[in-house]
DNA sequence: CAGATATTTTGAAATTCGTCAAAATATCAA
DNA sequence: TTGATATTTTGACGAATTTCAAAATATCTG
């Protein structure tokens, strides 16, 4: 459904490595922030736009909050994409 | 290569509105400027994001100019899409 | 050439976005 | 409860984005 979530949450180069950074399995937020040169709070931000746009998860687990990649949403971001560049008739 | 213009020009609704306009056939730039209740300055402001990110071409036609789908640059989004969603093993 | 049409470019205003520092929240351990 | 750790939320700020109105450019017609 809401599709604009989806674009607007990939147009940043530091949410599409997050997802990138997902796609070798769950990772915690401190695990993920390693891999970035900003703050804990910036990062978080991404997070909910990520959230927002259904294409990652989150899960408590003690004092840590595990990050993974929705897998069900992503024929969903298929679709999207075939209904934008998919449907070209033969040239 | 400028992956990130891609993402980017995807991000706004009007021009995900004008590549599916253009999915119908090549249309000027006045043509496309009916479908959207938005000066033709700002619509033109858009043309120049897509052909930034080589999504589109443009060709002067007599006084008006004519937009089509560059084609030939969706294999490269399509594999753009395979970088960040494709790479899960099987669930 | 002058005027009309089609489109782009410029300059400015309003909004949105990405970031930080600091404060707040939640959990665990003693 | 107190303190330490992990993370999010808030508030502020500058940068980027979207938009408009107006000026500029390009093409055609007479």
């Amino acid at each position: 459904m809401p599709s604009h979530d989806v674009f607007k949450a990939l147009a940043d180069p530091s949410r599409r490595k997050i997802l990138k950074l997902l796609q070798g399995g769950s990772k915690t937020a401190g695990t993920l922030a390693e891999a970035f040169d900003m703050t804990k709070g910036s990062l978080s931000h991404h997070f909910n736009v990520l959230k927002a746009a259904d294409l990652v998860r989150c899960e408590r687990r003690g004092q840590q909050i595990v990050y993974s990649l929705n897998t069900s949403v992503f024929e969903d971001v298929a679709a999207l994409m075939l209904d934008l560049f998919g449907t070209r008739r033969a040239k």
